[in-house]
DNA sequence: TTGTAGGCGTTATCAA
DNA sequence: TTGATAACGCCTACAA
């Protein structure tokens, strides 16, 4: 029992007026009867219609489209994002399309290229790992595409983006760790060309060295984000005569490696090691002892990126300087990093 | 520097040809000549040339679209379903627009209506825990958009579906219990009105008949699937002066509930109380003692859902019998539930 | 208040 | 091999 198509050309032949007429009584036209209206209404309801959105897109050289490039949607920070930003696109009437870039920059640029091509309003993006320029994006800003860049963001692109702190945070769980006690503490860190990471750096290298410890080339280890990496590297580091005696990861995953494998090892934390991570993944709470992490405000942060984005869509004047919001994390001081307290 | 809108006729004008020659020429098609060809593709490039998708699958009366519906992204088994999608449609040339419930039938309905509206080829769903009946999918599908239910499905729909075997899993689960010499084993449900929950109800109680242990109505309950309701649900049993010696939960989030309420109030797990998830999340191997439950296979669920939708929409014929496919989960056995190991 | 006509960008059909 | 024309479904001046 499959519809023929009905249009507003079949309602107006059924009911011996034009088509015009019905796009009117449809689309809540003031020039039109009320009688007209509600017969237009009730007909199309009967009818089945469902008025074609490309058709009217397409008319109008507007849409309703918003698409959200990210690199994977099952991380809590991501996930929420998206939370956010629907709660702001949703009732401003857009809706979302979400694509996953699984951390491949081929992805991403094809990606980009289908929302231009399906005419989004505009895209909500945080770059892939893969990701080393912005010149896909340049090239869509240029071609007129609003973008909002968030979390991940390709630096030097003169474009709105909306970031965690990651340098204060940094700062802070190193701090919180130095407080603690822990001297030799050892950073594990992501792709150092994506900001998120450079800055997690440098906010633990500012600790370190206002608290006068030294930061050597071999505290600092690249590309540590997975749980995997965090399990080999914490092998490594027992094979070595010196353990350090904390960890500031800028990711829970590789935290939860180093953490599961050093307690298969025999060494206690939080007395051996302490460990923090990022992120404040929802296992966190759980691990034994539960680790101390970085609540980063990430509804907040996908509302911010919809509500700039959409400003960007629906002011089309150009504000010339890109608009830059900034979300301090929050520091979860769990078991894992308290060597000083007594419970 | 934003673009003129370049089109197929301002590339036709620029190189003196008309519109439907460029048309042929980008789209590959044979009747034309390489010369042609070659320079309406390099002239595109250089204009900055973005095929409008819209106005296409208007003239095409066909797209490329297909949604997803689904209560949440940000669990374990629904985002590994869409990876699953996503492996299928494309590479078979299909773009996956994705909606969240968050368990609100309204917003299920608003969604599916947008995916109509915006001519999707078709959709694959898993119903929202408010969702009672299935009048707006057979509505759908009675207008032509084809339709894949998975997971959580509306009984007595005549429609493709892809499910969990979750009556084998909550079977093969309990049994496990039984033979671990728990007897007193009590069941955490969700809404009994999805397919899902009464499945794992029933499944448990077969476990139950066969081992000739009662089951009585005071053992099961209602809509525990949250980790506060294993908590409450935790706390109240503590209270009486029965407990229970085994969960079997249809979630791992009560499960997780419970096993901390439990342990908190010091009860030994799994000696005093043993304890079963369901759905393999990722913190049940990092809970302490890690939690048994039941991986579904949700990237293989996924693919399914795709490769049948993608038979719905391209078959056009009518298969009149609608295709069921189910997937066994695999019992993930942990420290949780084995009572009767040394180790 | 309603109708007429034209076009949004693309592609299919027919003719040249 | 290319061009001319019409149409996909909708919207909107403009006219009546």
């Amino acid at each position: 029992m499959k519809n023929q198509k009905v249009t507003i050309h079949t309602i107006a032949a059924r009911l011996n007026i034009t088509a015009s007429t019905v796009s009117r009584a449809l689309s809540g036209n003031k020039r039109i009867s009320q009688k007209t209206r509600e017969l237009v209404n009730k007909t199309a309801a009967e009818m089945g219609y469902k008025p074609n959105h490309m058709a009217s897109n397409l008319r109008k050289g507007k849409g309703n489209l918003i698409g959200v490039i990210i690199p994977r949607i099952n991380r809590h920070f991501f996930s929420h994002a998206i939370a956010g930003m629907e709660a702001i696109t949703n009732p401003a009437g857009y809706n979302l399309m979400i694509c996953q870039t699984n951390e491949s920059q081929a992805k991403e640029i094809d990606g980009l290229q289908t929302l231009i091509n399906n005419r989004a309003e505009g895209v909500i993006m945080s770059i892939s790992n893969e990701t080393r320029n912005g010149a896909h994006i340049q090239a869509a800003t240029d071609g007129g595409m609003p973008v909002v860049l968030f979390d991940r963001i390709i630096k030097n692109l003169n474009i709105d983006h909306v970031i965690n702190d990651n340098f204060a945070g940094a700062y802070e769980a190193t701090k919180h760790l130095i407080e603690q006690g822990y001297k030799n503490i050892v950073h594990f860190s992501g792709s150092l060309h994506i900001n998120v990471y450079e800055q997690r750096l440098n906010g633990y290298k500012k600790a370190m060295n206002e608290a006068n410890l030294d930061v050597t080339s071999d505290m600092i280890f690249d590309n540590i984000i997975t749980r995997l990496s965090g399990e080999e590297l914490a092998q490594t580091l027992l094979t070595k005569n010196k353990l350090p005696d904390a960890i500031f990861s800028s990711s829970d995953y590789s935290a939860l490696g180093a953490l599961i494998t050093f307690k298969n090892a025999g060494i206690n934390i939080p007395q051996d090691i302490g460990i923090v991570g990022f992120a404040n993944e929802p296992f966190t709470e759980l691990t034994d002892p539960a680790l101390t992490t970085l609540e980063q405000y990430s509804e907040d942060i996908g509302r911010s990126a919809a509500r700039l984005l959409i400003e960007r869509i629906e002011n089309k004047q150009n504000k010339e300087v890109p608009s830059s919001l900034s979300f301090k994390p929050q520091l979860i001081i769990r078991k894992s990093s308290q060597r000083n307290t007594i419970d």
